[in-house]
DNA sequence: AACGCATGATCGAGTTCCGATCCATCGAAA
DNA sequence: TTTCGATGGATCGGAACTCGATCATGCGTT
């Protein structure tokens, strides 16, 4: 399967969505409410938010936000899971044939794209992925950064012809897992991402992937 | 400055605390509060934790909560400070003079107490601390695990001797980054720690700080 | 040692605010 | 014209938070 095409999917059908949209301007709809949810949570973050801003900012009524979610938390998690899709896609498009020569490079790659998303994506950094919301019991078995990796090695194999196995899948998830805490740390701060501490990440990732990809 | 003496100290004094506990009797009562709120984290979530649950669990009434807490996020707030200072007394123990031959092996150390927080410090899993609330602005210009990096190089000045250098300040803030994350992986979906995880983290430790302490 | 009293601490009914529902109305498709 | 998806906003229920009454503590006074 591949990930591009779970952009417009992964997110209908799922309990998040009340109703699917089946008229054009309710999708629109349900992309604007989401674009509202994220704007406010770069301002106050996701905590302070409430549903009231998110109809507000998105010139609907309350009626309208619950048409579409059950309730407040699912509003997060849609966004979080939008967020995972774009995340997805901008990766696909990393992990592209032409783009890298090897897998370390494609790695790199991907350390880019990530510090990308913090930087441009209004709302990723403060909910990048459902799993910060603390909701018991867990969504699902998988951590998200886990999917992700395992998306990535998918690539890999698909890209360079790297034989699959369990060491593979380990240190491409060791990798995205360092990836993702220096990002988020390099832009905890710094709305443009610590110089710094992005260089370091990448140093780090060298000594991590050494021989292994 | 000595991180034990922290322990009652960086809570109160904070915004966190509306009235410092003078009496006998409130110290204790801000703890038990504290400690309700661990308990209700533990079991539903903190996105789930209302201000009357930990009123109830500490035998008080609510405008005691609000007596000690401008709101229910602070609550939130000071038992991540909490936590921290705990972690920072259990460190503190880790990096005793008698404890540990080299800085390396102090560093393994530190992993091994970080996960020993997750399994037993309640609550922990869920706000080891104040960074994961996304609140703005952020309370400190540091990060929290920065500070925990902090604390870590002064004691192993302390107790090594090593020459204090922007370098060696750098290696350990990247290096306990790196424990934060991946312990914090081990116990996402796994109450006691995923071993396999454990191990991976303890592997990659040694790749990062190869050399640099 | 016993007392008095200033002030810290507690309580919980009352108020405000927000998450969530309901339903009357609008407008697009057929 | 009819049907049904989509919308707005009044309304409800419950959680966050306030505030004045009341109780407890410990310190200065005698």
């Amino acid at each position: 399967m591949s990930n591009l095409e779970l952009s417009s999917s992964l997110l209908a059908g799922s309990a998040l969505i009340r109703n699917e949209p089946v008229q054009a301007r309710s999708t629109a709809r349900l992309a604007a409410l989401l674009d509202a949810a994220a704007a406010v949570i770069d301002e106050i973050g996701y905590e302070r938010l409430t549903t009231a801003m998110v109809a507000d900012r998105a010139g609907a009524s309350i009626g309208t936000v619950y048409r579409y979610f059950p309730d407040r938390i699912a509003v997060l998690q849609a966004l979080a899971t939008r967020n995972s899709e774009r995340l997805a896609s901008r990766l696909a498009e990393e992990l592209a044939p032409e783009r890298h020569a090897t897998p370390a490079a494609a790695m790199h790659g991907v350390l880019t794209a990530v510090a990308d998303m913090f930087r441009h994506e209004p709302g990723y950094p403060s909910i990048r992925v459902g799993d910060v919301l603390d909701l018991r019991p867990p969504v699902s078995a998988e951590t998200a950064n886990g999917a992700v990796a395992t998306m990535i090695t998918d690539a890999f194999i698909a890209r360079f012809g790297v034989r699959d196995s369990a060491e593979l899948r380990g240190a491409v998830a060791t990798a995205y897992e360092l990836i993702d805490a220096f990002v988020a740390r390099a832009f905890a701060r710094n709305r443009d991402g610590d110089k710094a501490l992005l260089a370091e990440a990448s140093r780090v990732l060298d000594a991590v992937i050494d021989g292994k990809l």
